[in-house]
DNA sequence: TAAGCGTGGAG
DNA sequence: TCTCCAAGCTT
């Protein structure tokens, strides 16, 4: 890692907010200073992209105007806002957020990093984050595009997937950074990591900060930031049961813990629980599934096959491949069923995952009604 | 500390 | 199709 004297740190502060005022970008949530819509979109952008990001918080905040209407706001109200975007809790803990700054702060945010961190779903990069654009607290904001952008100026090597890197980043940012307008500093080194400091294909040779960037200048750029790789996604087999009764549809919620948790999918079953194998016939899968709705429902289930192709979608650390049965269902037990039967208009209403709409597709695919 | 937790886009 | 990456937090 390299050190920068002080001229050079002022020098790189006046080049990068200088280009900040010129060509940041104008989004939904810049265009005020409320902790509100800065904790939203925040949360939303983590591990999410911008463009993914702004019509989920358009519509949240018509949905949601205020702190008071996200903490009284029923739970699948919430999931149906967050529905696509992935990692659910997020939406989740920021309920408990909502209701723990009513409960203990008086409806008052906190004012500081240190303080924020303290909040549910808050964590060092969101609190440094709210403490600075909101509050003008001179923190850093340790993201991704902190990582890569400084990983590069400084040519640092620590391996940034490790949890004690980040004061690393840290420290040599508080000395970088303006206090003068923290808030800006941060947001322009995050726009610096969208546009010219990219992962992949850097445009280094237009970047208005192209002179301050080391690993540029040593040809090096493409080796940082420095990071381990992830494991590769594990396979797991499922069988979808798209189930029928008279007109309406048989629903399950997931539990409250785990993937998806909360959101609604039809029975989804793993192979590994039916104690059956990709290789058994669909005579065998179809006998296994029977039994599995009468142990687990009480429902007793016609099923066939579905000529079409299997499902599949990956997760972080998951790889599903869904067969999918269509099947019936007598209307007598539903009393121990872990689901409900959902008319069709009420399923617009169920939050559900988009391996869920993935399983739709694939079924209206086969039974084109 | 390491693992778990979604989805979409790019190459 | 596969791999990697994107404004991370919790347990």
């Amino acid at each position: 890692m390299i050190e920068w004297s002080s001229t050079t740190i002022k020098a790189f502060q006046t080049t990068l907010l200088d280009w900040y005022d010129k060509a940041g970008r104008d989004l939904p949530w810049r265009h005020d200073h409320e902790p509100y819509h800065i904790w939203v979109s925040e949360i939303m952008l983590q591990q999410t992209q911008v463009q993914t990001v702004i019509p989920y918080y358009e519509r949240f905040m018509a949905w949601f105007p205020t702190v008071t209407a996200l903490a009284q706001a029923p739970e699948e109200r919430l999931l149906k806002a967050w529905e696509g975007l992935g990692y659910y809790s997020r939406v989740r803990n920021m309920q408990r957020c909502a209701r723990q700054l009513l409960a203990d702060y008086d409806g008052q945010w906190p004012q500081t990093a240190a303080e924020l961190s303290d909040l549910i779903g808050i964590g060092p990069y969101t609190a440094g984050a709210i403490a600075s654009i909101a509050f003008n607290e001179p923190v850093p904001a340790v993201d991704g595009n902190a990582y890569r952008v400084f990983s590069r100026l400084l040519e640092i090597d620590a391996d940034i997937t490790k949890p004690g890197t980040r004061e690393i980043f840290e420290q040599a940012i508080s000395r970088i950074m303006s206090t003068d307008r923290p808030g800006d500093f941060n947001q322009a080194i995050m726009d610096l990591g969208a546009s010219y400091m990219t992962a992949r294909q850097p445009d280094t040779a237009h970047s208005p900060v192209k002179a301050f960037n080391q690993a540029y200048l040593d040809g090096k750029e493409l080796d940082y930031p420095v990071r381990t790789k992830k494991p590769r996604p594990q396979p797991v087999d499922y069988v979808a049961v798209v189930t029928k009764m008279g007109p309406d549809w048989l629903m399950t919620q997931r539990g409250s813990k785990g993937m998806l948790a909360n959101l609604w999918t039809v029975p989804l079953i793993k192979l590994t629980d039916l104690d059956v194998t990709t290789d058994d016939s669909a005579a065998d899968l179809i006998s296994a599934v029977r039994q599995y709705f009468k142990q687990e429902y009480q429902l007793i289930l016609t099923a066939t096959t579905l000529a079409v192709r299997p499902v599949t979608h990956t997760f972080t650390h998951q790889k599903w491949t869904i067969q999918l049965l269509q099947g019936q269902v007598e209307p007598a037990e539903l009393a121990f069923f872990a689901g409900e039967r959902v008319s069709p208009t009420d399923l617009a209403t169920l939050p559900m995952p988009k391996v869920q709409a993935k399983i739709w597709d694939r079924y209206r695919q086969a039974d084109p009604e």
